[in-house]
DNA sequence: TCTTGACCTAGAGTTAACTCTAACTTTCAA
DNA sequence: TTGAAAGTTAGAGTTAACTCTAGGTCAAGA
């Protein structure tokens, strides 16, 4: 099977202009083209999905660019993109992290718009002890 | 205790460009002045913390700003301010989701590196089933 | 054949969130 | 009291990631 950008754009949910935005960036340089046409096909998937995944990882398009030009050289870079996998496993791990903790703040936050509203006023609640006693989540032990 | 704009700057682990265009932005409405210059406050914490949050669950400026507007406006707004904090909650959840999504791929990207490794070529591993079908992952079940 | 719609490019425009500069004021230690 | 460090503003500049426009090509159905 063969698809347009506008069936890739489809299927990333994105716009048919940030296809070509990221082809015209490099992110995909396996792709055919049939009288200047860009033609993708089943064999490209495997990539679509990798892009989509560092894409909502917020990995910037020049690093996600690094690690396209590491694949194009082949065998010999195995073991960078292996490395950057790894990053990007650490990475989620703290992106996960962070939102348990930010979830903490919310759930508080939601108890106490709770009381106040039951109650009918902020005053009551205004000094109930916040959980987080730092600004930021770098802050925070383990 | 008061504190100055670098200090915040530091403990937000911002700029004090920053922090002072957050304030041109509006978000921090209660701030002191001494001689023109910001005294940020121990009362004034609860909003840093909630701020660092926000910003953090990458909330855009304008939407905390609208929340800073209904936080002024007091008692009269818990509601609404409540209804934003839910959403937040509901935020947090899917991007959780998400991540735990995303972390298969990656984990399934990093066996196929080390075997890749291991065997010295990627040849070996190019046709390994991918954990995810689709591509994004607002078409995944559950 | 002709029109419609999808494709193409180069390059300009937009937006958010900073980031910096210039010119000035305030604070504080020596 | 004076010089450095840190504060102030308005407004310009930067960057990433799109987003769109203009001007063109091409394939397919009426």
């Amino acid at each position: 099977m063969s698809y347009s950008v506008s069936e890739v754009a489809k299927m990333m949910n994105v716009s048919t202009y940030t296809i070509r935005y990221y082809d015209k960036e490099g992110l995909f340089p396996m792709v055919k083209r049939v009288n200047g046409i860009r033609v993708f096909e089943d064999k490209d998937f495997p990539w679509l999905r990798m892009l989509n995944c560092l894409k909502n990882l917020n990995l910037p398009i020049k690093k996600i660019k690094e690690y396209v030009d590491l694949a194009v050289r082949g065998d010999e870079t195995l073991k960078e993109r292996y490395q950057l996998i790894l990053e990007q496993e650490e990475n989620i791990q703290k992106q996960i992290q962070e939102l348990q903790y930010y979830k903490k703040q919310i759930d508080f936050k939601k108890a106490y718009y709770e009381k106040a509203i039951e109650v009918g006023t902020e005053e009551a609640v205004k000094d109930w002890p916040n959980p987080a006693a730092t600004l930021d989540v770098d802050e925070v032990p383990d």
